[in-house]
DNA sequence: AATACATACAACCGCCCCCGG
DNA sequence: ACCGGGGGCGGTTGTATGTAT
């Protein structure tokens, strides 16, 4: 791009790490004058630094009001749910943890987060099952191993592993049964204009429609990977929007953001985002899915303190954007039982 | 003890957005 | 309305430290 650099590159500016002499000089100044323009400030503070590495320093290191050290199990819950709305804003994720800066929750992410997630079976990147074909022959070994925890377990109490075991290898069961029944439903819907009531409001099958199906889809994958799917395996109860909105009200998470950033006043002005984009940003967060329970991943919480987070954990949503999709979502709640979808294969096929 | 590999995290880079002229 | 600069963001790299062989 034509954009020029923010530094001169030609005036031979220090790179790399820190000294900290550099970091005194940084701090005095800016104690003492506020960061001002940053361009400017490495000159005025006896700094060879280019202004942007005088910022990146400041406000991921050296600023007083940063929290270091170990993040909390809470605050890895925070993580993965807000990533699981917002995705990789970091900024924005950093904005509901007071004390912590986006470049650490990034490398929090990356470095142990991510490989958590992977780990137990979830996509770190849609937050839902992990569907890739390495992942699914895996699930396969499940399969065979859950039959067997099933068998010999089925009177004693189960681990937490077993458990998780058990819950993989039948998620991995009726994903696979419910995608076979979609395909047959597509099928069908393409190919039989007599089914058009159901279709009402599919104005065609083209690739918005398609991704309106996979949105159905994740919301089986959220049921089935999600917490009441732990807490009650087999009975999957779709949430209605209102009750999501109601679990919205209740989530802890939500109070936190303000309650934890009153000590600083609104807090999130100290973001780039103006008031406005805040509230949008804000209500973005509430509107959109809850797409997987956070709870699962943290293991030790989601199997026996999983009281605290409830109504939270409950309000797996429809996506807004699969409004389209409204007779879909009936068909969806109206799954009381698999012979219910049975029945439509049996129709269709 | 030496080496290889893994992990954590600080720092950099390029792009994008916002705002003022 | 357009343009350019400043600042912010997200992705990536580099380096220090820890762990396994």
């Amino acid at each position: 791009m034509g954009r020029s650099p923010c530094c001169d590159e030609k005036a031979d500016l220090k790179k790399g790490p820190w000294t900290p002499e550099e970091d005194k000089k940084l701090v005095d100044y800016i104690t003492a004058h506020g960061h001002g323009s940053w361009r400017s400030l490495p000159k005025l503070a006896g700094l060879n630094r280019c202004g942007k590495s005088c910022r990146l320093r400041w406000t991921n290191y050296l600023r007083p009001d940063i929290k270091r050290g170990k993040f909390s199990e809470e605050e890895e819950r925070i993580i993965i749910h807000l990533h699981s709305v917002l995705g990789n804003k970091w900024s924005r994720i950093a904005a509901h943890l007071p004390g912590r800066t986006d470049n650490e929750i990034k490398n929090f992410w990356n470095t142990y987060l991510r490989k958590k997630l992977l780990h137990m079976g979830i996509d770190p990147n849609t937050h839902k099952p992990r569907t890739d074909l390495n992942h699914l022959l895996n699930l396969s070994q499940l399969l065979s191993s859950s039959h067997l925890i099933m068998n010999t377990t089925s009177t004693t109490i189960s681990t937490p592993l077993e458990n998780a075991l058990k819950l993989q290898a039948d998620a991995a069961h009726q994903y696979m049964a419910k995608i076979q029944m979609l395909q047959n439903l597509m099928q069908v819907m393409t190919s039989n204009s007599t089914i058009s009531n159901t279709a009402q409001n599919i104005e065609s099958i083209n690739p918005s429609t398609l991704l309106g199906v996979q949105n159905n889809l994740h919301i089986f994958e959220g049921q089935i990977m999600g917490y009441d799917q732990i807490q009650n395996l087999g009975n999957i109860v779709p949430v209605c929007p209102n009750e999501y909105s109601k679990a919205i009200d209740m989530n802890p998470w939500a109070s936190s953001e303000s309650g934890g950033r009153t000590g600083g006043g609104d807090g999130v002005d100290h973001q780039k985002n103006s008031a406005d984009d805040e509230g949008i940003h804000d209500q973005n967060i509430d509107q959109l899915p809850r797409l997987v329970s956070s709870a699962p991943f943290t293991g030790r919480t989601s199997f026996s303190n999983h009281t605290e987070n409830k109504s939270d954990h409950s309000a797996i949503v429809h996506s807004p954007t699969s409004t389209v999709f409204e007779d879909w979502e009936k068909l969806m709640d109206d799954e009381s039982s698999e012979s219910y979808w049975k029945d439509i294969i049996e129709l269709t096929s």
